[in-house]
DNA sequence: TTGACAATAAAACGATTGTTTTATACAAAC
DNA sequence: GTTTGTATAAAACAATCGTTTTATTGTCAA
């Protein structure tokens, strides 16, 4: 039930992580409820009551992987992108949503994982639960308050507040939307969604972020 | 099982109707999986045996929602787009991304409709079943084609077809994520997510999408 | 060696699922 | 008036669901 049991023994832990990169698996791919208990237990090897012996219940479970597997991850990608962004030099708005679109596109993870991630968040954003407040209060919230600041701090000093959140959620949109709607993308465009394609995804983001930001004048101080 | 009944009686198809929209309320507010047949039989004040009835199953109702519900409003949307567009004046990259962000957003129909209509495409988005191919091939395709040959003709001619294609899906991305992630913003905001607030993100997303687009040259050919 | 505890296993629990069956009411056709 | 077919109703179907119970391990502490 609680996490204090870890700490007594050192090995007992395989099944429960099996369990936790199994039902993410299936969550991911067929949402919460198209999965059955039967269905994680089975693939992760044990036995059936092993759910409810370790997490409780079904939900609580998938509120663990959330909790275990998701947000580490989103705080990857967030440091993944706030490194890429002192390492590319001075600070502009197109090197700011530079980082952003290479860190949520590419990211620091195998394309598997970075599925799986994408698919659970985009399954939250289309039908809420529980597990959304989490993601919202623990890794949209301050990214969001990273790029305010970020943004805020190279765009014109007159920008309206509203102007700037809109502009914010605006390239949040684009990175999201390319994320999770690759499937239509590619159905539509013929173009594989591989490497090469991604990385001309994140090259049409920023160019079009950054004549939609409206700031040619601040962004080539020179 | 197929249509020819309803020809036969006239003020039969009562109950059938009645189901179609109580299950497309469920569907968009739930998904398909969390929501029961009886759960739509007891909205729609019929017998339990009548969704096997009139549709064979389950499924199959989940698809009609979309045939004979989703499908129609997507229609009336292109129709809104196509009119507005005729009415807005001459042909110019803003006036065709501020028709389509007007009939996404603000629309020809109820608020709760409205919201219904993007509730069950997002879900389709983010888990794909066998209706997304009806939607993608009888909806979206369409209105892609539509978007690609207006732009491409108040577009400069010497314009790659790839970026183009993005460009598109970029207003897409906008207009869609603006529609679905409506709880993010307000919550994010603080705005309510009026017909004020829309009106506003129409302006929003014209504005950043014509810079994003390039195109300041053609777009005032005086 | 014994007792306690954590982990797994097997079986069963009641509840709910989608679907089918059977019966009944009512209309139009012959 | 009888027949035919459609729509609704009530009941039962087998299957699956999440969860609980009981039993069996293995391991460490007393």
């Amino acid at each position: 039930m609680d996490d204090s049991q870890n700490l007594n023994n050192a090995n007992n832990n395989h099944t429960k992580e099996r369990i936790l990169d199994e039902a993410e698996a299936l969550f991911a791919l067929k949402g919460y409820d198209a999965v059955s208990v039967r269905e994680i237990t089975g693939a992760a090897n044990c036995n059936l009551a092993a759910v409810n012996y370790h997490f409780g219940n079904k939900k609580n479970l998938y509120l663990e992987v959330f909790r275990s597997r998701w947000l580490p991850r989103a705080s990857r990608i967030n440091k993944c992108f706030q490194d890429s962004l002192k390492a590319n030099g001075p600070l502009t708005p197109s090197a700011v949503v530079q980082s952003l679109a290479r860190a949520f596109l590419e990211g620091p993870f195998s394309e598997e994982e970075h599925k799986r991630h994408h698919q659970l968040i985009s399954g939250e954003l289309a039908k809420p639960t529980e597990a959304f407040k989490m993601i919202a209060d623990q890794a949209l919230r301050p990214l969001f308050d990273n790029l305010f600041e970020d943004l805020r701090s190279v765009l014109p000093d007159d920008i309206e507040e509203e102007r700037l959140v809109l502009n914010i959620f605006t390239v949040f949109a684009m990175v999201l939307y390319f994320n999770f709607a690759g499937t239509l993308i590619s159905s539509f465009t013929g173009c594989d969604y591989d490497a090469d394609f991604k990385g001309r995804l994140v090259d049409h983001i920023v160019e079009f972020s950054i004549n939609g930001l409206g700031v040619e004048s601040k962004e080539t101080p020179i």
